[in-house]
RNA sequence: GGCGCGGUCGCCAAGUGGUAAGGCAAAGGUCUGCAAAACCUUUAUCGGCGGUUCGAUCCCGCCCCGCGCCUCCA
């Protein structure tokens, strides 16, 4: 097995993986604020973090996942006042939304989803550590991180803060803050607004100390891997080290993984930009689930992923022929017996899907090894040169690569239609299928072709695909 | 301006100091009753200019272009 190596943002390096604790690891994952439904820039990196966990297991590691769900900020507090409806049915409504669109993604779920408000407690507690240390200011009511008290501060982003505060015009009546880049820990309610009554005063949890309460709740004050967009390098992360680290003395986080940026015609997608597609938009124009998470999984997270319909389209192929080549594994008839070179190539196809993961998760190369073995295999089947009990090596190399990619097991339709998409009925069913095919395969067998082939018509209406094999089998899969 | 990421076949996208993976799409072929699937063949000198080197797409310099962060943002 080759040595784990993940690009780290703090380094700005490419660095081998060493949990904190051996076997087990810890891993904070910037999740999404709740205040509309996710769209699929959003879920790349979700995909990325999800590929990131399965791998982890995948070499033995315990994982502990905790993902936050951000159910307070100004644009919740806005929608939902403008909706009429409290903060917390508010969110309730997009946090099932994102549960069921991940479960579409097949992303497993962390062990722990914390939402903001329910760790109200534990926010307070922190800022109050952070005041006992002297960190802090209030400000008509608001509690404030004064930067300047935190020298390390610009460490992950590399931003230069001398500079920033040599060249900043301090807007104090708008801002009420000694420096720009200080930041709000607790805000004071503005009228109307929900509030909760605390030790150190009423008001609401800024943006930053969710993720540091929440984190060190739950894995303790150093943690691994803590990841999310590129975009929330700086302030959100560089924000969260400095309340945590001022906190407690100790490193918050060993290492930083972002994920770079979907983009839509050359530019990232965004709400602001209006350039997004949301998971649902995608499949009531008829996307699978699965074309939309390979696509997403397959371009290594440090690359920025174009997403265009031929991008997808793509992706849709990609699945499609590999699910077919599992199905030709499966019931196929093959000679009896085994071969040594067969065993040899599927290990080899094994080893190198590994060690391409192993690279900071190159998930491009992995997925040429796994469709380099495709091809030689589908040659030796060709060739007749594929034994029986070849097929067992080599589907356990499918069985490792769909640990990670989950892709394979074709119940797009089912989740489809979970979400309210796709055929209200699940068409003909199997036993339905079987009787059709078993009808068309005497048709065939007195070379009555029409009948055969309007009963293969027929079933192709319906989104079912024939394939006669060789052996005078025929496998059929819904389109 | 500062920091960061890129520019490789029609599309997506790996990679290496010694003439470039994989997927999708396209064309032709084999197989098939016909299809489908599968397989075979065909399609790139890696943004531009210099430099280092026996040799660079990969190293260095300059330039051009795109994207992101520096304000809410996956």
């Amino acid at each position: 097995m080759s040595e784990i190596q993940f690009h780290n943002t703090l380094s700005g390096r490419t660095e081998p993986f060493v949990p904190l604790v051996p076997s087990a690891v810890s891993i904070y994952t910037c999740g999404p604020t709740v205040y509309d439904f996710a769209h699929i820039g959003n879920f790349r990196t979700f995909v990325f973090q999800d590929v990131l966990r399965r791998y982890l297991k995948s070499r033995g590691f315990r994982v502990v996942q905790v993902m936050n769900l951000t159910d307070v900020d100004d644009r919740i507090i806005q929608k939902s006042a403008a909706a009429g409806v409290s903060i917390r049915d508010y969110t309730d409504k997009y946090i099932q939304a994102f549960l069921d669109d991940r479960r579409a993604l097949n992303l497993e779920p962390p062990e722990h989803l914390a939402r903001a408000t329910e760790h109200i407690e534990d926010m307070v507690a922190l800022i109050q550590r952070l005041t006992a240390k002297g960190f802090t200011y209030t400000s008509e009511g608001s509690t404030y991180f004064r930067i300047s008290k935190f020298p390390a501060y610009g460490k992950l982003s590399k931003i230069d803060v001398a500079g920033m505060q040599a060249g900043a015009r301090v807007d104090m009546d708008r801002y009420d803050k000694d420096n720009v880049r200080d930041f709000a820990l607790w805000k004071a309610p503005k009228p109307g607004e929900h509030f909760w009554e605390t030790a150190i005063g009423p008001g609401r949890p800024g943006w930053h100390i969710e993720c540091s309460a929440m984190a060190m709740k739950y894995l303790g004050e150093t943690l691994d891997i803590h990841s999310g967009g590129v975009d929330l390098t700086f302030p959100h992360h560089e924000n969260e080290i400095a309340e945590s680290e001022g906190a407690t003395g100790k490193p918050f986080v060993r290492y930083w993984l972002h994920a770079e940026h979907l983009l839509v015609d050359h530019e990232k997608m965004s709400k602001s930009v209006g350039n997004f597609a949301t998971l649902r938009e995608l499949f009531s124009h008829g996307q699978k689930p699965s074309s939309v998470r390979f696509l997403l999984a397959s371009v290594p997270y440090r690359r920025q992923l174009n997403f265009t319909p031929e991008s997808l389209q793509g992706a849709a192929g990609s699945v499609d022929r590999l699910r077919t080549f599992v199905a030709r594994l499966a019931t196929g008839k093959f000679p009896a017996g085994a071969s040594p070179a067969m065993a040899a190539r599927a290990a080899k196809a094994r080893e190198e899907f590994d060690e391409s993961l192993s690279d900071d998760l190159n998930t491009a190369q992995a997925l040429a090894a796994i469709f380099d073995l495709v091809r030689d295999v589908n040659i030796a089947i060709d060739r007749g040169e594929f034994l029986e009990g070849d097929a067992a090596p080599v589907m356990g190399v499918l069985e490792s690569f769909d640990a990670i990619f989950a892709v394979l097991l074709d119940d797009d339709a089912e989740k489809l239609r979970a979400l309210g998409f796709g055929k209200d009925s699940a068409g003909p069913s199997d036993a339905e299928i079987d009787a059709l095919v078993a009808e068309r395969q005497a048709a065939r067998k007195r070379r009555d072709f029409a009948a055969s082939d309007r009963i293969r018509d027929q079933l192709a209406a319906q989104g079912i695909l024939l394939e006669d094999s060789r052996d005078g089998g025929v496998r059929w899969k819904r389109k």
